[in-house]
This record gives C-alpha cells, structure tokens and sequence, in this order.
DNA sequence: CAGTGAGCGAGCTTCCGCTTGACTT
C-alpha cells in the first residue's frame, strides 16, 4: 500500500479533499505561493537572461520544512495547485523548493467533487514548463515595472518613507480611470429638456401614466405643446401587448459577488472578500476567488432538486453558463453554496446576508425564465400629430423572480406595474399633464465596486488582487473614498390642470455622493506625471497585449526571456531619459493662478510635502512668500484665484467670548478654535472658512463640559464620575476606569448609562479570564482578540485549535508553554548595506548560498 | 502641540499574485 501527498493551494481545500480520497492519502497545502523575488530588492539579473533569484518566502519556510518532511514519508507526490497560470508556477516552485522530481505528477481539477477529484488522479500529468515561463514573465515584468517606476516618482514628484508613491501596472491604470472620470464630469456640460409626463382618470377611479416619448429641449416650446393640448380630445389609437421574458443573471464571480454585494448590501470589496472568506472556510460557499460563471454539474443537480422541493419542478431550468471574459482563467466554479439545501449559514448577520446573496443568485440561475406580457398603449392627441405612450408589464409566470422577489432589498428592478383596462377608441379625461425641466447627468464617479468591473473588463487584475489594488491606492492617498454632498438647483415645471398652465420652480438636490472614489491632489499629479512620460505602461491596453504575448509563451511559441528584453530596451531607456531629465515645462502639481490684486505678486498652486498649497509671492521675493493650504477637497488643478486668495483669511477673529477674542485657524493637528490660550479643535463637520462664533462659543463650552470631571451618582455604595482623561472621556467607578465608547460624552451621560456601561465591562472581564490558577496566578487562560491564548508572565502563546482552552489544567498549559517554548531565533539582521546599488540589479547574481 | 512649502543631499520607500494566520488589555 502505498502512501500518498497531495498538495493543494488552500487549507480548506485540503479538508475536504482529503475526505474523499480515502486512507492513503494525506492532503496539505502550500498557502498560496511559497517562494518569490525577495520584498526588498529587485533580484533580477537582467544581463543574464533576467534570470530571476527566487526565495522562500518568510512565512513559508515552516510550511516548506513541514511539507519536506511528508514528502519523506510519502512515496507519490501529487501537485494538485490551482490549473492557472500561478497555479502552474506554485506547483514549480514546490518542486525546485521540496526538491522533487521533475516527473512528479500533476493534476488538476476544477470543481472539488469526489469524481472530479477521482478523474484527475487517473491522469495525471507533468509540470507545463511554458505555462510556468509565462507566470516568470508575468512576475518579472511586473517587478521590473514596479521598482524602476517607483523611484522615478521619487526621485522627480515626491521622496519620504512615510506614505512612499509607487507605480505599478495594475495601480496605476485603476487610479487613471479614476482621474479620467474625474475630469469628464468636471468638464460636463450640463443640458437640460423638458420631460412631458400625463396623468389620465380612467372610468372607475383609476389611474393611467403616460409620457411623450420625446423632450422638448425649451420651456417656451413645451409651453405651446401643453398650450395645444388645452383644449385636446384624448383616445386610446392602439393597444399592443407583447410576450417578454426574462432571464436570470449567472452564478457570482468574485467581481460579480462585489458588485451584488455593494449594490444591495453597502459592502466594501474588502468586507465582501472577508465575510466569503469565512463562509468557505467553515464549509459555507466553494471558493470565492475565481472568474468563472460555470457550476459543476454535481452542483446543477442539487440546485435543481432544492427549486424543486422549493418551488416546483416548472420553476426548474438548468443552465451551464460560459464565459465571455477573454481574461478567465477558470480553475475554480462560480461561486455557490456548497449545499444548496441549507439556507442559514451560522457566523455573524452579514456572513449570513452575504450568504444568502449567494444562495440566491446560484438557485435563480437554475430557475425558469420570467414570463412577462409588456402592454403599450398609444394615445392620440386632437391638436397635434404627437402621441403619449402609457406601458405596463404583467408577470405571466415568475419563474427565476420569486427567489428576487422574496427579498426586501432589491430595488433596482423597478416593476412599472399593470395597465387598468383599456380599449381602443376610447375617450380619456386628462387630469394633469406636467412638463418637468431635467438636466443631463455625467457619467457616475467610481465606486470600489464599479472600478472592479471596469478593470475585469479591461482585463487588469485577478480576483485575489481586485481588493487589494483598492487598498493601495488608496493608501498611497492617490484617490479618497468619501461621501460629498450635493448641491441645490432650480427646476422649472409647467404644469396644466383644468385648462389652466401655471408655471412652477422647484429646488432639486444634485451631485451628492456616497461612498465614491475621488482623485486626491497627488493622485492627480503622479497619473500626469505617468501619462506624459511613460504613456506605454499606463495605457488602457498595456496588459491586454502583454497578456497575449504571455499566451504565446505558454504555447511555446516564443520565449519568456526574448519577451521581456523586447520589452524592456525600451522601457528602461525611458526611465533613464527621464530620471536624468530637467523635466520641460513647470514642475509636476504646480499650476500659476495669476496676479495678488494688491501685491502684483504671483499667486500659484502647488503640492509639496505636506499637500497642496498657494503661494503668493515668490521664494526669490525680497519680503518671504506667503502660504496657506488647500481645503480638503480643493484641487490644484481646478482652484481659482478668488478661492485661493480666500485661503488667507485664517486665522482670523470670529468674535469675542467672555471678554476675550476666539482666533480660527489651522494648526498642525487642524483647525482649531483659540480661546484664551487654550485651542479646541473643531469637528469634522467645522468648516473653518465660515464658522461662525455662536459656533465656537459651544465647541469651547463643550469641552469645558468634557474636561471638568463630577460625579452623576452612585452605584453599590461608590461614586460613579466622569471626566476626561489621557486617553479621551471616561467614567470611572471603584477607582476602575471605563473609556466611552466613540460618540458619548461625559456631557450627555445618564446614571442609568454609566451603570451599563459599568457591568458591560464586567461582563467582558469575567469572560475574559477562561481559566485561573491560584497555585500559580502567573498562569492565565485568556479569551483574547483573535481567539484564546495562554499568558505565562509575560509570554502569550496561542492555543491550538483542537485543545479545549476550559478544560486545560495547570499541567496542561505549562507542558504547552514548553513544547513552543523558547528557542526563538533573533532575526539576522540586515547585511550593512551593500555597496551602492548600480541602476540595475546585476550584481545581485552573486551566488546566495 | 498649534507651521510648513524652494534648494542643498543622505537615506528611507516600491511591483502583482497566490494563500491564511500572526499580531494580544
């Protein structure tokens, strides 16, 4: 009999394909990759082919040497990775880094069913060393990208350690659509029409709508059509009902998942990625990193054995999707429950909205198409050859949309609702008719979620990176993800009742945004930067056609090494032209405004180390320029002069309070109110321009309020107070100290409040502590953040997950503090620094061994 | 705690893609 190791990518998977193989097998993963280019150094030797210098990654040495041990004890080794270009490569690197043959066999499979699993041990394969050579070209190139681009930034925008710039394929590409977008809606030109909209009463009460199906772009013109229609017979010419149907959307990918989930849940990509995370893990959903829309067909015949029992068998009408993503890869099935008979998923609300989303969304795409009847009635106007059109819609059969329908958020389907009962010829009673100004609208800002699909469009990105390339830009500050809120216009209405038109102005609210994605000042000024000098890497269509040149190195037609030089000749002669170049034209970010009014000094806008500013004057000027910071939100490229010179206004007096003046101004933690020597800050909400001073009277009497501590009462015989201290507001009981939660002041603060507050904090306490020891009270069992832990003085060590952390003894917990303990080997610590890199990284070739 | 931005230059930073568990009041 003889012993087997299969290795697979993920844990979970792991688990459950180790439950299918039976005895003789033993499943591990590798967690992903396990060797790559080492974090902090290019390690490519370019002269020599850009043979990459691969390492184990850090974290993955224990997994490497635990992986290396079975590998001994096992006499076939299967490498059962992902069947993907990384997946291809993970399997690669297992093999150069266990030292394994290079017969090892290789399997694939993309669906985690028995049979499935079955089917790939009956065939296995070997490693394709071309598809691993398009996954090094992939890799290297986006080294090569990355940490030549970055330091050009550096060098020619901005240099720091704290909230370093960086460029990358992928990166750079999400932050130009954000600015393109940007600037289209900055440059809208806003149109607007008239919308003529009719409201019939039709013989038993009811209600017909109609529109005219076409605008009138001037109030005067749609004032002579409702003129017309004073006096005008109304009559139904024609009546047409049409059979429609609809059909459900595929199964989820993991950009699809996001989309759903952002629309109808409000969740960020991360948050959607982290809630699917636990569901697979806990055996909820099958894997939610995947760009296919294709179930297994294990899959259809238990979701269509759940519509049945659920719904009916006429509700049932399996599919196999296929995609039309040129860029899928499809070593995974879409996501899906992994049965689809249960329906609660345990775990927290939102893994079980989530879940539920999932659910339904994989049943509904092996449900019946809907059944609609679209009716469509004309009405004919006496006066003028015109016609307003009413339509109405009945669901025949609901088919998929009984599994929509049940839930409560769906709103974006808008059903337009049945027409009362009609007939041609026949006479309406118009009881108004309106003609509404509407104005165009721009195209929609981003949000996280829409950018995900526009880059899985583009075919930028994987799913494992889409959420993470968010977390990027916007942690380098690029882009800001933020509600704004809109502004106010005037909308006129016409509006004809009773043979009358009375003329109306309305007041719309426009523009306001939640949680969208807004370019920042330096977002703006590194995508210029990029565009104008290294147009080839930012272009829409760069990945695209390295992704086709990265096919053909997985067919074996060209070389992996022959790609990347073609490549790279150009590119790096670039950076080089433009590190080395007084750039033409005025500094990145800068923009001049025109003429100080007073001064006759130049006023301009630029962005230096600590954001955006206006200057008036110049550093060469006799008198030192003046400077004063952007607002959050203004941009350099689109602040005018006014709004500039406005920007001096601070600090400036509001007004005087108990005899003494409050001075607003900006400080290095923000604005702030000055008051008798002491500052307060203002809120978020303050906007320090127009604050006004009954304003900043309160924001000082409120923390004065903050600062005082008195007592509110008593509870068990001790004095509850409040106050606030070091580390924000606090109550404080039986000399115990409770911070309050964010958004509760001492002001406000009820006894009853405190006194919950007080056994709130007991309670977590008491659960704290799972296990105690008199013998030895250095020994605690605690229940902390990420799970129980065992602390021992000062050591904490983390308990497996197969102990029972209630039931451990004394003995226990100091056998366990001895199995893990001590040996904890200081890191070696950096070399002393190498002699200075040369631009490229050939030294680096010196053997690491 | 309530000012800084240019320039002089050393020394710091960085990519994309695959995975989860390490941080502990």
């Amino acid at each position: 009999m003889s012993k087997n190791l299969v290795i697979v990518e993920s844990p979970a998977k792991a688990r459950t394909i180790e439950g299918y193989l039976g005895k003789d097998f033993v499943v591990k993963s590798s967690y992903g990759h396990v060797r790559d280019l080492p974090k902090d150094d290019m390690a490519i030797d370019i002269q020599n082919g850009f043979r990459p210098i691969y390492e184990v990654t850090p974290d993955k040495r224990q997994v490497i040497s635990e992986l290396k041990k079975l590998v001994k004890e096992s006499d076939v080794i299967w490498l059962a990775t992902d069947d993907d270009r990384e997946g291809e490569a993970i399997s690669w690197h297992l093999k150069e880094a266990l030292g394994l043959k290079d017969d090892t066999k290789r399997i694939v499979f993309h669906e985690i069913t028995k049979k499935a699993i079955q089917n790939a041990i009956e065939s296995p394969r070997l490693i394709d060393i071309d598809l691993v050579n398009a996954q090094q070209a992939r890799r290297v190139l986006d080294r090569l990208v990355g940490f030549e681009l970055s330091p050009v930034l550096w060098k020619k925008i901005k240099s720091g350690s704290s909230m370093a710039l960086s460029a990358g394929r992928v990166q750079s590409v999400a932050v130009r659509l954000i600015v393109e977008r940007e600037r289209e809606i900055d440059g809208h030109n806003t149109k607007s029409s008239y919308k003529v909209t009719a409201q019939f009463i039709v013989d038993n009460g009811k209600i017909l709508n109609s529109e005219l199906p076409k605008n009138f772009s001037t109030l005067d013109e749609a004032r002579a059509f409702l003129d017309k229609c004073r006096e005008a017979i109304f009559t139904i010419r024609n009546l047409e009902t049409k059979p429609a149907k609809k059909s459900p959307a595929p199964p989820f990918t993991t950009s699809t998942l996001q989309q759903e989930a952002s629309r109808k849940l409000s969740f960020s990509v991360l948050q959607t990625m982290t809630l699917a995370q636990k569901l697979y893990e806990s055996g909820k959903i099958s894997y939610m990193r995947t760009d296919s829309i294709s179930l297994s067909q294990e899959a259809i015949d238990k979701a269509k054995q759940a519509i049945t029992s659920d719904f009916g068998e006429k509700y049932v009408h399996t599919r196999q999707y296929k995609t039309k993503s040129e860029s899928a890869q499809e070593a995974h099935e879409a996501i899906r429950p992994t049965d689809f008979s249960v329906k609660t998923a345990g775990g927290d609300r939102n893994e079980q909205r989530l879940y539920d989303l999932i659910w339904k969304r994989s049943i509904a795409s092996q449900m019946a198409d809907a059944q609609l009847e679209r009716t469509t009635a004309t009405i004919g106007i006496s006066t003028t050859p015109e016609e307003l059109i009413a339509q109405g819609e009945v669901i025949k059969f609901d088919g998929f949309l009984k599994v929509y329908l049940e839930s409560t958020d769906d709103e974006d389907e808008e059903s337009k609702g049945m027409l009362p009962p009609l007939s041609i010829g026949q006479v309406l009673n118009l009881d108004q008719m309106k003609a509404t100004q509407k104005f165009s609208r721009p195209a929609p800002r981003y949000t996280e979620a829409s950018l995900v699909k526009k880059l899985e469009e583009m075919g930028i990105g994987r799913p494992s990176t889409y959420a993470p390339t968010i977390s990027t830009i916007v942690k380098r500050q690029y882009v800001i993800k933020e509600d704004r809120p809109g502004k106010e216009r005037d909308f006129k209405e016409l509006i004809l009742k009773q043979g009358q038109i009375q003329e109306k102005t309305g007041k719309e609210n426009y523009g306001s945004e939640k949680a969208k994605l807004f370019p920042t000042n330096m977002g703006l000024v590194v995508n210029d930067f990029l565009v104008e000098y290294f147009e080839g890497i930012v272009d829409y269509k760069f990945t695209a056609n390295v992704e086709k040149e990265f096919d053909e190195i997985a067919n074996g037609k060209v070389g992996w090494q022959d790609m990347i030089q073609n490549f790279y000749g150009d590119f790096h002669r670039n950076v080089e032209t433009v590190q080395g170049a007084t750039l033409t034209g005025s500094k990145p970010g800068s923009r001049d405004l025109g003429i100080h009014p007073e001064s006759g000094k130049k006023v301009s806008a630029r962005l230096g180390k600590y954001g955006a500013y206006v200057q008036i004057g110049e550093a060469t000027d006799e008198d030192k320029p003046q400077f004063a910071n952007l607002k959050k939100d203004q941009l350099i490229e689109s602040i005018s002069l006014d709004e500039a010179l406005d920007l001096f206004s601070l600090p400036r007096e509001v007004g005087f309070f108990e005899d003494k003046p409050m001075v607003i101004g900006i400080g290095k933690y923000g604005p702030y109110v000055k008051h008798d020597d002491k500052y307060v800050s203002l809120s978020k909400d303050d906007d320090p321009y127009t604050v006004t001073a009954e304003r900043a009277v309160e924001l000082i009497q409120q923390k004065r309020i903050e600062n005082i501590s008195e007592s509110i009462g008593e509870f068990e015989g001790k004095l509850i107070t409040t106050g606030k201290g070091r580390f924000g507001p606090y109550v404080k009981h039986d000399e115990k100290y409770i911070s309050l939660p964010k958004g509760e002041f001492p002001a406000g603060l009820t006894l009853e409040r405190a006194i919950e507050l007080i056994q709130q904090k007991r309670l977590t306490e008491s659960n704290k502590y799972i296990r105690e020891f008199p013998e030895n009270p250095a020994v605690k069992v605690v229940n902390g953040m990420y799970g129980p832990y065992l602390a021992i003085g000062k050591r904490n060590i983390k308990i497996p997950k197969d102990v029972e952390p209630a039931s451990l003894t004394l003995e226990d917990c100091l056998k366990l503090a001895g199995d893990t303990g001590g040996d904890e080997k200081p890191k070696a610590k950096k070399g002393t620094k190498a002699p200075a890199k040369s631009t490229v990284a050939a030294k680096k070739t010196a053997v690491k061994k």
